[in-house]
DNA sequence: CGCAGCGCTTGATCCGCGTCATGGATTGAT
DNA sequence: ATCAATCCATGACGCGGATCAAGCGCTGCG
């Protein structure tokens, strides 16, 4: 169902109006240390605006890249949730991840030079895209972003081991609304009631679950009263009781 | 048993010596191609080749470097091999992976900027240290540097995906087996026999699954002709079939 | 020598979670 | 209004692989 037309654009972003909606946005941005002028030269500044283009809306089920296409660029999420995953040999999807505003996407595409899976919007997205050449070449000028790209990329490693470990179905279940409580809160949301973006076969696939799995266990932590749900949105009741479920799986 | 003992050294490469048996060694690294005069101003090769110390030998059990220490170098194995793995707050462990020579180990300590796992030698290694910081700031000077570590970074992703993924026990043994031919076969090794450097539990591990497992898929494969399997050496019998088995999850 | 310890294998049993089936609630198309 | 499609929930059942248990071969040590 969902096509293949070209993705919306935004009017190119003009560099002399960075300081408006601009710095809203990108405060909240993965790249956003880098991005908004604090403590930086104008001029350097400039050149990393200059190559950022602004895409959107896109809407659910828009591919933003799909797997195999030759890999050019870098996004960055800026409202909206975005979907990586690729379809194996049989058939079927394999979710990676889920990119919330501020996040990036396309990083795993680097190596191989071609995107290995497809990007697709949950919602209403709005996206950055960066040109990956003319970011790196930036980035041998201004090693503060050489910087920000490692440590983006060493994150993406660490985050993808977290769930591939051996955990049961509660952890997997509970790291995950853990770990997506502390991804709103770094962007400035509620850490405790949320709306998931994605629907709960996404939220299966993801962690290895069949959705009848994830239905239950929310029941169940339902139940327990560590979480509240109606239909997507969820509350944390017990935050402290989740993290304690999870901790096997969360970072250090 | 294993012991905090400091690592050996090798005598610091001399800048001077780089054209005998270093070729040997760093024709097989994942640095080869830019640690090599293939092309490059030799000057620029001398400034890479200098921040290189050489390490080693490590003996089976020594730590490379242990989870939560600074990060400040990262690896490439020269000779043996190194796994990574996580201690989790029950005390299990989590292996992340195994590293052959000509691979990295450290690259997901970046973003923390502490090592997120130990790594520990499973037989005599020997090593390339780079310090991160020198290393980087090299790759501003020379920008295969900088891309090479970017492509790095990115396989790494890609490498972690690769087992995270919902796959049966079947399909998971075959397709460690394969990676495993492949990367032997990039480094110039045998693809269709090599020894398997860990033992059964140390791959039960990292493919989630239980040792006795872990027996039982390698006496079916080769029970069925696949492979053949003495102690720690394998042979690929039938490396299309194995390949065909772990289709879903191989990559491209 | 005898014994302990470890890695590996193989068989028997058990359980977590997938699969299957059913039904309700929404939404959108006709 | 009707129908189809999608998403979600919940119960019954079965399977893949974990767990338990036992035994083998090897190594190191008293």
């Amino acid at each position: 169902m969902s096509n293949i037309k070209p993705i919306g654009r935004f009017a190119p972003s003009n560099p002399g109006d960075g300081d408006g909606d601009e710095v809203r946005f990108c405060s909240t941005c993965a790249f956003g240390e880098v991005c908004l002028p604090v403590g930086y030269d104008k001029p350097a500044l400039m050149d990393l605006h200059c190559l950022v283009e602004h895409v959107g809306p896109l809407h659910a089920g828009d591919h933003i890249f799909r797997s195999g296409e030759k890999f050019e660029t870098i996004f960055a999420v800026r409202a909206g949730t975005v979907k990586t995953s690729m379809i194996d040999e049989e058939g079927r999807e394999q979710i990676l991840g889920f990119h919330l505003p501020g996040e990036m996407v396309g990083l795993n595409a680097i190596h191989p030079a071609r995107y290995p899976c497809d990007a697709i919007a949950l919602d209403t997205v709005y996206l950055c895209r960066f040109s990956f050449p003319a970011l790196a070449t930036l980035a041998t000028r201004m090693p503060e972003i050489q910087q920000q790209l490692f440590r983006l990329l060493s994150a993406d490693i660490g985050k993808a081991a977290l769930l591939a470990g051996d955990h049961n179905a509660n952890e997997r279940m509970a790291a995950f609304l853990v770990l997506l409580a502390d991804r709103f809160a770094a962007r400035g949301f509620s850490a405790t009631r949320f709306r998931l973006s994605m629907p709960r076969g996404d939220i299966a696939n993801h962690l290895r679950l069949a959705p009848e799995t994830v239905s239950r266990i929310l029941r169940r932590f339902q139940d327990q009263g560590l979480i509240r749900v109606d239909e997507r949105d969820v509350e944390l009741l017990q935050p402290g009781q989740l993290r304690q479920l999870a901790r096997c799986i969360l970072p250090g």
